[in-house]
RNA sequence: GCUGACAUAGCUCAGUUGGCUAGAGCAGUUGAUUUGUAAUCAACAGGCCCGGGGUUCAAAUCCUCGUGUCAGCACCA
């Protein structure tokens, strides 16, 4: 097997460079290895844009890089280019993979690539990004790009590859310049792994929570109600009322108390708090007897007015209030995403108020609850420290002195975390939990916020050991984020099986006969004394047809009663999760469930 | 918000170049059947074809403006 790039210097090589430079390493070979998929990929890219330049004539070239998914170009033309036209694009592709032209690279001086490409304002925009004063040339028959490389020596190594999406993408990422059409897809070396990829796709699409928090009746939308809106249906009712109440055990048991802010507030309010300045965009305004009020798209002030309703000592410090706060929040129409995004939702937000002394090990302490968290739904997660944003209130020294609390805090404690510059609220640095879902996308859930600013515009205070007084240092914290979006990450990630401790139902009931429904009715109630849900399904159906419809709920154990049951008062268990089935006596069915749902405590 | 695609029964979808009373499966209701571990049989009911305007003898179908959904961009819990 030939190389089709070498690795010299830690770095890919393609072998029209090496040769170029007389520079030798390790062969890359054509298989599906992170080095190989990039140089593959890339070079499919280019082979789509020799596609779409002899489909398109006047399709003009920005930039076409292999990313996580597989890779995309962008570029510019007249025509529309929707989702049928992949397939033509991808059999023109073809047509030329086969002629197997030669990928051929030159150099030519920034000067003169700049003549050559004049005509072209994408082109002289890519230019623009690279430094030095030459740049290189890739050509395979009439088609050239401006390219850094590396690619395949030819184009008919390129053989298994899928167009995926075709959308709009803003030319270099910014919402202000023009928008041009954008290209995704993905190759692999082989045929099988084009296949499982497509078959993993198709898998992640049977877990979007969309699709099954419809089949389970968790949740809906409706055009009527409005975008972003979400209605609870009664399962996913009785799944939030479980996660609500142990998360509310565990926030008391960690000193937390329950308050609850109005839903709207003056905007005199939200002026003072900067919201307004900062954040009105996003908020929804109402007037009552001419006075503006702003719909809350945050708890914080509502907390901060339950702090103010008494002086406090510092010997009461850390207070930390909890509320599950219903926000609104005007997102834009294309960002909506299921229960991913909405405009209406409830965070699991709290407001610590605490010495300057004490953030360390609050900060500490709610990294700590915020694990035990994700452990107990088995999630990876990665925390991410976020600095001042372009619109901040505070002086730069506050921040900078907040920003290494919260580094101190990780540091200390040898927590690992990244840098986002930049992405801090606009009151305060910020540490943000981010999740990676099912099929591997980030999403940002719980965060950690050190707040000197609100403090201080609401000149808060508290009586030091001196009797003077204090300014108290704030941390805004949600553990979930929203039980929203965590809900919906949750449905995903367990693809809709819940485990006994959340699941909408506990217990599917299946009596046999008529005659058996009574006994049925016996266990429900008794399932409800010991905080279990269950359903009956006594239905006029065969009994299969009544156990099939209750396994497509996905509720984790099924009970099938008959004479024998009601005799013995036993019950006779199908176990979903580990496809066992056994009998047991109704006590220890009860004592079993009521295991099941109390194992689990935050 | 931007680019592109889409919207027919509770759900998943048919519906020809504009042309008879808009169809199917599942779910629902009713009846028969009373079942021992993944679909019993039959009948019935269910539609402002997303909403407003327009073109036409005639619109689910064409045009237009909204609303909502999907993919991505940009923005974010």
């Amino acid at each position: 097997m030939n190389a089709i790039a070498i690795k010299h210097n830690d770095e890919i090589i393609d072998l029209q460079t090496a040769k170029e430079l007389g520079f030798e390493g390790e062969q890359i070979h054509l298989d599906n290895s992170k080095d190989s998929l990039e140089v593959l990929r890339h070079s499919t890219a280019h082979l789509m844009a020799q596609a779409v330049k002899s489909l398109y004539p006047d399709a003009k070239f920005y930039v076409g890089p292999t990313v996580k998914e597989g890779f995309y170009y962008d570029f510019k033309t007249e025509s529309e280019v929707g989702e049928g036209d992949l397939k033509k694009i991808e059999k023109q592709m073809l047509s030329f993979a086969k002629k197997k032209y030669e990928i051929q690279k030159y150099e030519i001086s920034m000067d003169e690539a700049k003549e050559k490409f004049k005509d072209d304002h994408l082109k002289l925009a890519v230019m623009q990004r690279i430094p030095g004063d030459s740049v290189s040339i890739y050509k395979q028959d009439e088609f050239e790009d401006l390219c850094r490389g590396p690619h395949l020596p030819n184009i008919g190594l390129i053989r298994y590859f899928k167009l995926t999406k075709v959308s709009g993408a803003y030319l270099g990422g910014d919402s202000k310049n023009e928008m041009l059409t954008r290209i995704y897809g993905i190759a692999f070396a082989d045929k099988e792994s084009l296949k499982a990829h497509m078959e993993m796709l198709a898998e992640a699409e049977k877990r979007d929570h969309r699709k099954v928090g419809g089949e389970m009746k968790l949740f809906t939308f409706r055009e009527e109600v409005g975008a972003g809106f979400p209605i609870w249906l009664p399962a996913g009712g009785r799944l939030r009322a479980r996660l609500e109440s142990l998360l509310f055990k565990a926030h008391r048991k960690r000193g937390y108390e329950p308050v609850r802010g109005p839903e709207m507030l003056k905007s005199e309010l939200w002026k003072t708090s900067g919201h307004y300045q900062n954040y009105g965009e996003n908020m929804y305004f109402t007037s009552i007897d001419e006075v503006e009020f702003g719909v809350k798209p945050m708890n914080c002030v509502g907390h901060i007015k339950v702090y103010e309703d008494e002086l406090h000592s510092y010997r009461d410090l850390p207070i930390k209030y909890f509320e599950y706060g219903v926000v609104h929040r005007h997102e834009f129409t294309g960002a909506l995403h299921g229960l991913f995004r909405v405009r209406e939702f409830t965070q699991d937000d709290a407001h610590i108020f605490c010495t300057a002394d004490q953030i360390e090990e609050q900060i500490i302490e709610v990294v700590d609850f915020v694990d035990k968290i994700m452990s107990t739904f088995e999630f990876d997660y990665k925390m991410m420290v976020s600095t001042k944003p372009e619109k901040a209130v505070g002086s730069d020294e506050v921040w900078e002195v907040s920003t290494q609390a919260l580094k101190n805090a990780m540091d200390k404690n040898s927590l690992p975390y990244e840098i986002d510059e930049g992405g801090g609220a606009f009151y305060g640095p910020k540490i943000d939990i981010k999740i990676t879902d099912a099929i591997g996308r980030e999403w940002q859930c719980g965060t950690i916020q050190l707040d000197f600013n609100l403090p201080e515009r609401f000149a808060l205070q508290y009586n030091g050991e001196e009797n003077d007084k204090i300014q108290p240092v704030m941390i805004h914290r949600a553990i979930l984020g929203s039980f929203e979006r965590f809900i919906g990450i949750l449905t995903e990630h367990y693809a809709g099986e819940f485990p006994m401790f959340i699941a909408p139902t506990q217990v599917a009931i299946v009596p046999i006969a008529d005659t058996h429904n009574e006994y049925a009715k016996e266990l429900a109630d008794k399932l409800i004394d010991i905080n279990a849900d269950s359903e009956i399904y006594s239905k006029n159906d065969s009994l299969n047809k009544r156990i099939r419809t209750a396994e497509k709920t996905r509720v984790p154990m099924l009970v099938i009663i008959g004479d024998e049951e009601v005799e013995g008062k036993t019950v006779a268990i199908r176990d979903r999760r580990t496809r066992e089935q056994y009998n047991l006596s109704q006590e220890d069915f009860l004592k079993l469930i009521q295991t099941k749902i109390n194992e689990v405590n935050f």
